[in-house]
DNA sequence: GAACCTACACCTTGACTTCC
DNA sequence: GGAAGTCAAGGTGTAGGTTC
């Protein structure tokens, strides 16, 4: 089922960046001329999306709960190939991503049939932690253990390599460890959200993070598993681009 | 009991402040 | 100087209270 849309939008505006600041904001040009600020709902360096001068897709979403009406969604990058395409800058997308995917059907083959699916389920040390998706197998499963799915949203790549993180994460390293942890009475699941259609394979940040790579190998050899998805992204849709080979060190 | 609303916790990371 | 805590914006889901 990969090409297929996952999920679908209202049609996005389309600008310049012009910059970024204070880590939540960027100003934006439209293609009226109208400059606005937006919402960046992506506090990290974001490593290999962030150009100024570069084309930006915003999402407008007025509403009197927030104190800007846009929301910067989509940022065109160069590809491996050279080329340009269009990668997803935010955060909070993938978990619904995920979410969608796996509802379509989409991972059956990797985590079998699923009964149903809870987002933010608290777990882990003194339940302080939430994972992103617990599921739970459908009766007729093979395998009937809960499954804790934890997403990282991922921009960064070296060449056709998809790359998470993008810099230090002690809240990265700490959900491997808990993963980890899950087993063997749970599957544990890291499914890296790959952002930009162009990668063809995912592999940990170690220049960025090398303790999360190595506790990144340590939990694919305990049995957590790592399932990379691709995905590219349109201005009013996003679509499935398939599960991508993991290389436990690039 | 169902539906709705509100409050709260958590998530993202880096800059800044406070304290030892 | 270093460690720890706080804060920033917005989204999301859960828990609990209220209403019908």
């Amino acid at each position: 089922m990969t090409g297929t849309s996952i999920l679908q939008f209202p049609v996005l505006s389309e600008g310049v960046l012009l910059k970024r600041y204070k880590r939540f904001l960027a100003d934006v040009e439209l293609k009226d001329g109208q400059v606005v600020t937006v919402h960046c709902a992506n506090t990290g360096p974001m490593k290999g999306v962030l150009h100024p001068g570069g084309r930006v897709r915003v999402r407008h979403a007025p509403s009197p709960k927030r104190k800007l009406a846009w929301t910067w969604e989509q940022a065109e990058i160069p590809s491996s190939d050279g080329t340009l395409c269009w990668a997803g800058i935010n955060t909070a997308l993938p978990n619904k991503l995920i979410r969608a995917l796996i509802e379509a059907g989409g991972l059956k083959d990797q985590l079998g049939p699923i009964k149903t699916i809870r987002a933010e389920v608290p777990y882990g040390l003194n339940r302080r932690s939430r994972i992103d998706l617990l599921l739970t197998p459908d009766d007729s499963a093979d395998d009937q253990r809960p499954i804790y799915v934890e997403v990282k949203n991922t921009t960064w790549s070296h060449g056709d390599v998809a790359l998470f993180p993008d810099t230090v994460t002690e809240r990265g390293q700490k959900h491997l460890e808990e993963l980890t942890a899950l087993l063997p009475d749970a599957r544990g699941v890291l499914v890296p959200c790959l952002s930009r259609p162009d990668v063809i394979a995912f592999a940990p940040g170690d220049s960025a993070d090398p303790r999360y790579g190595d506790l990144f190998r340590q939990a694919m050899a305990a049995g957590v598993e790592v399932l990379p998805c691709c995905f590219s992204f349109y201005e009013d849709q996003i679509q499935w681009e398939g599960v991508r080979t993991v290389c436990p060190r690039l």
